[in-house]
RNA sequence: GGGCGGUUAGCUCAGCUGGUUAGAGCACCUGCCUUACAAGCAGGGGGUCGUAGGUUCGAGUCCUACACUGCCCA
């Protein structure tokens, strides 16, 4: 048998293959389970079918994959569930550009071969994200993926759409909506960003009819003085109180308008007095229902500005306000100008600015959803971690708004809605209609408009198992287990998700007809997932946020080309601290290129001492049982296995708490700092006993106990770094291993009853001597190869300690002999003292008086001031009588600690030869 | 304007219900190619925990104010 690994560990030479191999293997396909009990998944939260893979999704889908390999681990039946997203705006965007290149636009084509043309696109481009995921690892099951559009999709799509029209939940009407002039559709509140800019604010001159006066307005935005059809002052105003009921003259297009009182007008905001356009302002739009005024749309889905305007007819916004101004000006009915900050809405899309107009859309009248989505949140039915978006959910959720579902695109679902010529009615289905249901017209055709995809996107929990059928699906496997997503799709998708699962498969309607107990345990089982872990961004090494305009985006795939799959996701993970923002820099992911490279020799050194063993004799692979503890024989075993078991337990308890950051370093402290700084050391020794018979028998032990150690290891790491350990473990099982993947292997449990303190704090000890001893060296300038005779006094029960590890310490000290004495050696050359032992290694060679002096002297003032604040807190009363026994007892005996080692330094300084 | 966070070593961040000497990685300094690993090993330096108060026997941790800073919503 032979283990022949190369020296430095290359990831681009193994990665690919076993990315390959699990998908090849189906090894993450999960089929239907017979009951609900010991499931955990979880769902993709669909990428666009138009994107590439960036940071952001790798932090997403590492965080995502290192929870469901745990959890397959430990032995349940898991499920992460990928698919995409057919993203409306996105995708039709990106094939009219496509179009465009070849001199075509879709008006032209047509909607059903512009659709066709999507599709077409879709199959050639769609989902290279998904192949992305492939390189990550991710462990989905690639037998169900889905995307958005699906038939079963839509159907289920049109299924939730007709029964909340049925249910008085979704309407059609006239309203204010966010137009974007680009994309040429409606867009819902939340796909509009705010920025402030700088702007400027106008004061107009309204002449008063019958009066030589005029009444002032200020406004951003004057070309909607075109659609004005009042003005509105606040009652309380004593300003204007006189002029309420008056007549102006709305300049321009001289329509005779009313002064109103309306308390939207806010006295200190521009000169108290505000026009009133209901077709382009939501809040005058309000005023406008109010005071039942005429509602004038003065421009057209791209912005320019329609025949109502009058002689500005055809002009773009931003011309028309420009002539509108200079209009005025002729007339002196343009006031004061200033500088003004507004924050205006674009889309977030494209970034154009989006004008609100005034156009029939459908809504979701969101009250009765947003009810029950408050409700399972504040009973903890659904947990948030970080726990502060609980706050963030309930305060957007209190204070929601209707949903503009509707947007003006071909690539979609289409709405399931035709409108009547003749009754002028709507007629919702699920089937296409022959004739209106209201008048019977045959003169019926179907709405243009197609859903926001955040609507499909919603139902998913639901409709990725086969709803409206319920399906065995369905009933095992919802609610999933948990949601891994970004802050930034918290409304669009989340809330949304909570809303339309506790609503479809919480009774809809009809829950609160239940008694109470059987409406709490519905209300219980409708939620869509029973957790959501929430992460933060993925910025650059400066904190910035990772933009195309910046050129400061970091390729996830370029990055895995030069550092190794492992050693990114372990970086995320070890960065992933709940609530904060990962400022992504390569030097940590350069230090966990070197952490897999230690992994990687480590097999090397342990294959290399297999192989030996088994040419000796000495041991053979066949024996090797990883269920099976091996005897602790030696203090080092006996401390491996403690702290192997606390960390399996650190893990677990890290894990379950989404604490990615905390389980990263554990595992990578462990592995490093305890099982090959040390252990592998110390067991050298063993592994090189000799040739005897019971040197061999040495040797079988220790490399027994060494490979238990090492294969546990690769098993606890391997959700963290899938590859390194997936390839070293089947090394070590030498191409014959006990399954298919280490990922279908068990998780490590960790036994209590193998964690042992006092074992840990005699290791310490022996630690602690033995760094003291190199310290000493390292201050002597001791020459590495030279091993040096080490005195030491010591009580009994460390002394046992000393001299049943003495091979350790003249291993790992580089000492010639241990030496016990009565004597302090608090003031010879080259010695230092513990509170447990004193300690000196025997050097001929002076040392630097100064050096030493200055040395003892720091370490002295360190000490008392340490033992001057545990005296305080010894001689405080108050302290005495609340602080508790351990703590007291604990400050007491470092007191005395204090105390001797005090006045031995104190002896140490006071023997060394003055200057 | 409303809401939520952050401020700890040169940098990036941990620090769990207040408790004995505030940690890690990177960077820095010194010495080592010790046959697993120089992507390594050993040793070392570096912090008045944003500021000011308060609660407490005891505060990085709890409270208040302020400063700076980030994000979300309007």
């Amino acid at each position: 048998m032979s283990h022949e690994l190369p020296k430095a560990y290359d990831p681009g030479a193994i990665e690919a293959r076993w990315a390959e191999y699990w998908v090849a293997e189906k090894l993450f396909h999960v089929s239907t389970p017979d009951s609900a009990k010991n499931i955990f998944d979880l769902l993709l939260p669909p990428p666009n079918v138009t994107g590439r893979l960036h940071m952001g999704h790798m932090l997403n889908q590492t965080e995502m994959d290192i929870i469901i390999r745990w959890h397959r681990m430990r032995g349940e039946n898991t499920l992460w569930l990928p698919g995409t997203d057919h993203a409306g705006i996105a995708t039709q965007m990106m094939v009219e550009r496509q179009l465009a290149t070849e001199n075509k636009r879709r008006q032209d084509m047509g909607r059903e071969k512009f659709i066709e043309r999507v599709w077409e696109w879709k199959r050639h481009y769609g989902g290279a994200i998904l192949d992305q995921m492939k390189r990550l690892g991710a462990s989905v099951d690639w037998g169900r993926e889905y995307f958005t559009m699906d038939e079963n999709l839509s159907v289920a799509v049109k299924e939730v759409f007709v029964r909340l029209y049925e249910q008085g939940l979704i309407y059609r009407g006239k309203y204010i909506v966010n137009w974007c002039p680009r994309c040429m559709t409606a867009i819902s509140d939340l796909e509009v960003v705010h920025e402030e800019t700088q702007g400027k604010l106008y004061e107009i001159r309204y002449p008063i009819i019958g009066s030589k006066d005029y009444i002032t307005v200020a406004t951003t935005r004057p070309e909607t003085m075109l659609g004005d059809t009042a003005i509105a002052v606040n009652p309380k105003d004593e300003r204007y109180k006189t002029l309420i009921g008056r007549v102006v003259r709305v300049p321009l297009v001289n329509r005779e308008v009313a002064i109103i009182a309306d308390d939207w007008a806010n006295p200190e905001f521009g000169t108290g007095a505000v026009k009133v356009t209901p077709a382009h302002d939501p809040n005058d739009f309000a005023i406008g229902q109010r005071h039942n005024l005429a509602q004038i749309n003065i421009m057209d889905e791209t912005a320019k500005l329609n025949e109502n305007a009058g002689p500005y007819a055809g002009l773009d916004r931003y011309a028309a306000r420009k002539k509108v101004l200079e209009d005025l000006e002729k007339e002196h009915l343009l006031g004061h100008v200033k500088e003004h900050m507004l924050s205006i809405g674009k889309c977030d899309r494209c970034k154009t600015v989006v004008e609100p107009r005034l156009s029939t859309q459908w809504f979701v009248k969101i009250a009765p959803l947003a009810k029950r989505a408050i409700e399972v949140v504040e009973k903890g039915h659904i947990k948030f971690t970080p726990e502060n978006y609980k706050t963030i959910y309930l305060n957007w959720m209190n204070n929601i708004y209707d949903w503009c579902i509707s947007r003006q695109l071909w690539w979609g679902h289409r709405i399931p809605a035709w409108h009547c010529a003749d009754c002028k009615q709507d007629t919702v289905a699920r089937e296409a209609p022959a004739k209106c249901a209201h008048c019977a017209s045959a003169k019926i055709e179907q709405d243009t408009d197609v859903l926001d995809t955040w609507f499909s996107s919603a139902l998913l929990p639901f409709t990725t198992f086969g709803w409206p059928k319920q399906t065995k699906d369905l009933e095992v496997f919802y609610p999933t287990s948990l949601l891994i997503t970004g802050f930034d799709i918290l409304f669009f998708w989340v809330a949304r998700m909570i809303m339309m699962g506790c609503w479809f498969m919480g009774d809809e309607n009809k829950l609160d007809s239940l008694n109470d107990a059987q409406r709490e345990e519905k209300l219980k089982a409708s939620v869509p997932f029973r957790e959501v872990y929430i992460h933060a961004l993925v910025r650059d090494a400066d904190r910035q946020k990772m933009s195309k305009t910046k050129g400061n985006v970091i390729d996830p795939i370029e990055i895995i080309e030069r550092f190794g799959t492992d050693a990114v996701r372990f970086t995320l993970a070890s960065m992933a601290a709940p609530g904060t923002d990962i400022a992504f820099n390569e030097d940590r992911t350069e230090g966990y290129r070197a952490f897999a490279n230690k992994i990687w020799n480590a097999a090397r050194f342990i294959f290399m001492n297999m192989d030996k063993a088994q040419q000796s004799g000495a041991w053979t692979a066949a024996g090797f049982d990883p269920a099976e503890t091996p005897d602790a024989k030696t203090l080092e075993d006996k401390w491996i296995l403690s702290r192997f078991h606390a960390v399996t337990q650190a893990l677990d308890e890290s894990l379950k708490a989404y604490r990615f950051d905390e389980a990263a370093n554990a595992v990578y402290r462990f592995f490093w700092n305890e099982f090959c700084d040390w252990y592998i050391e110390i067991v050298k020794l063993r592994l090189n006993a000799g040739e005897s018979d019971s040197d061999k028998a040495t040797t079988k032990t220790a490399l027994t106990f060494t490979l238990h150690i090492f294969e546990g290891s690769l098993r606890l790491l391997s959700p963290f770094m899938p590859f390194i350990t997936e390839e070293i473990w089947h090394a070590v099982y030498d191409g014959k291993p006990p399954a298919k993947s280490i990922a279908l292997t068990r998780y490590p449990v960790a036994d209590s009853k193998l964690v042992n303190s006092a074992t840990e704090a005699e290791m310490a000890l022996l630690q602690s001597f033995i760094v003291d001893v190199r310290t000493i060296r390292a201050e002597m300038k001791v020459e590495n190869k030279l091993k040096t005779p080490v005195e030491t006094q010591a009580k009994d029960g460390i002394r046992k300690t000393l001299e049943q590890n003495l091979n350790s310490i003249q291993k790992l000290a580089n000492a010639e002999s241990l030496t016990f004495t009565e004597k302090s050696l608090a003031n010879a050359a080259g010695a230092k003292v513990s509170p447990h032992y004193e300690v000196r290694v025997v050097y001929e060679q002076k040392i630097d008086v100064a050096a030493e002096r200055e040395r003892l002297t720091k370490e002295l003032k360190k000490l008392e001031a340490e033992k001057d604040s545990a005296q305080r807190q010894l001689s405080n009363e108050q302290f005495m009588a609340k602080a508790p026994e351990k703590v007291k007892e604990g400050i007491k005996r470092r007191a005395e600690e204090l105390a001797g080692l005090i006045a031995k330094i104190q002896s140490a300084l006071a023997g060394l030869p003055k200057a």
